[in-house]
DNA sequence: AATGAATGAGGCTTCATTCAT
DNA sequence: GATGAATGAAGCCTCATTCAT
């Protein structure tokens, strides 16, 4: 099949994403409010106004960027969860995954929690994003509770709950001067989380073995 | 007792605590990047000048704000802590205690969990604040476990966790659309989290009755 | 032969230019601190946002503006001075140049001696400026000791003296109520200064006739 | 006869005093726009409003300043000056006697040299200073004149030139990085001074002898 | 006489956004 | 599609001056 040649559209689409790479990076690195949009274009190699060719304003990238990062994060999740087949499994698993990805890409994790930095403006976004995971746990508890694995509890708040607990790990990691290993909390935190439902004793212990290693991440 | 003329050196002081007052206000309805200087001597009701013979920038107002805030709520945290005997119910009290005070001012849990939006400067200053409280509640948990009144566990994480979900629930709290009343969440986060750390499930249920009922707040 | 199109880089290094050019204008009209960026933004009939793309901030133009004006200055009394055979003849040359460019541009002179105005933080720009012109004369001083035309003297100090002297009587002449033309004042400066150096006095009286008239200038 | 005691106008007038030190201080080591009225109340330990009690604004104090200490110098010079017969004697006096003081008290000459950082309010007074010291020289050098100690010649521009040269001396000086002895430069000077004049060289050479050596100053 | 808190105009600088080319 | 020069609204802060006590 022969390929096409690189045609302008092919060229906008990579300018594009150039610029968000940048802003990823830059975002990530200096926070919203103090990232200028000459932050960003010098990041992405890309002349001040041509951002403005690709988005309406700077808000917009960023918005963008909570967008897409979620998204990969949520698929990543759902991919790796859709493999198990019991509920708290599937819960650990998601809990696994995020912890994973975040030990591995420590500035995402800063965009996800520092991104109250961004202004009120963006509270909803953030919100909405910290929604979206918590009801992702709360869709696994729900399941569990259903099939009996648990008793019944308020999952929005337990999920809620999850997600704080998860969140605050992650972010205590993130700024430690000098961090361990996140992967090393991992046991303990999903001790807790899965205690904390009110999975019986018993299952804690014996799940961990099945569990492959974490793979190599450099904090 | 006769009342002391008012000097002006307690007009000042009033005058700094009304800046304080204002600013605490301010930041809390608009976060640090987008209150003025201006918006905080308007609702200081104060020259512009003014708050310059009080505090050297915007920075210091913010940070001399939340050193205080946190005094006073570990303040109160431990007095309320102190009447209790046995770890657990001080980790509790803890808990409701904070979980009380936020329920009550809206705004001053803005000020904790959202102060990220002051920039990247904020974040060490923001941190030790999270980690003073998690501390807090490390110290229960380790008494706990002195106690024997749980197994042993890692107590950090444990208190990092915990703090966490406090957070998450107070912020999802915070940001909902029509929030409930956030006392109508304590049960639940209560039992999520003493059984997080392994307290014997009938002790949950007991220990329960035997509290006050939340004071009457507002959100 | 075709003009090129003007390119917006010629455009731009036209608003550069302009803006030294309202700056030299509002600064020797007003003094450094005195001058607001919003004068030299309306004498270069440029946005106060413009002047921050060409230059950092304010105290780079008056820096450019310095150094830029003694190079015009030193260039021109160089290639004045080149013409003239005989050491004593150069000093006078470069005497006469200073002398002459300052009558004409009574302006210029204000930058180059008033520049005090600055502020503590030019006065060693404004020192080395006034040290480049002296060790300029010093040059001349020590050609004409070593071509055994003057007896030998602390061309130093000597030098610093002619440039003081020069200074000062410009500067009496810059504001002056009623200001004569600063030609009149030539003769005599001449004869001082020479005679100070010991050039002999028949030399001083015979040197003059060869020189042609001032040029008409406007103070 | 007894000692009046310590009336409330006496300490007035100390405060008054210690206002213009402390302004005088302030000012030789700031500049007079780089010198807050708060500089000045704390080096004369006086409080903000002090201060307008015994002046109405910033600029008064300057003037006085510049008045008073141009005074003082004024009345050593020409007590010095009496003493002289002759009237090159006399210059010579003059000059001598600025350059010890300013020796000694090299503050003093920054404030007379470097008043231009006073902004362009100043010059006039600047100038009227300078005029002072140019015309105090022009009257010996008138005397001189028409002593028949030396030829006629325009005794204005000279004086001007004569003070320029003067000026730009100690300015040198003062900011030499390693600045020699002040005194070291008072032969040459004199010497080219008095040359310029047309003084006899025989005259220059032979006066020197008579004077006392300079007394000790620490730049 | 003196204090020091308060005022407010004005200065410098930043930066998101626009626009001519 | 892209560039980079230009704009102008804000923002933070300084500081001479005023004023109640």
């Amino acid at each position: 099949m022969a390929r096409r040649q690189q045609t302008p559209a092919d060229r906008a689409a990579a300018s594009r994403e150039s610029i968000l790479d940048g802003a990823f990076e830059a975002f990530t690195r200096t926070g919203y409010r103090d990232t200028a949009i000459d932050d960003i274009a010098a990041a992405a190699d890309v002349s001040k106004g041509g951002i403005y060719f690709h988005f309406p304003n700077k808000e917009s990238i960023f918005r963008e960027l909570m967008r897409t990062t979620a998204d990969k994060l949520v698929d990543k999740v759902e991919r790796v969860v859709g493999a198990e087949p019991d509920p708290i499994a599937k819960a650990e698993a998601a809990l696994r995954t995020v912890l994973e990805v975040f030990a591995g890409h420590r500035t995402m994790a800063r965009l996800f929690f520092e991104a109250g930095g961004a202004g009120r403006g963006f509270q909803t976004e953030l919100n909405d994003l910290h929604d979206r995971f918590a009801r992702l746990i709360q869709g696994y508890l729900d399941e569990a509770v259903a099939a009996g694995t648990i008793a019944p509890l308020d999952t929005r708040i337990t999920s809620v709950a999850w997600f704080g607990a998860l969140d605050e790990v992650v972010a205590s990691w993130l700024q430690a001067r000098h961090p361990g290993r996140l992967e090393d909390a991992y046991p303990t935190l999903r001790a807790v989380l899965l205690r904390s439902a009110g999975v019986p004793e018993q299952r804690i212990a014996a799940e961990w073995r099945d569990w492959p290693s974490f793979p190599e991440v450099a904090p």
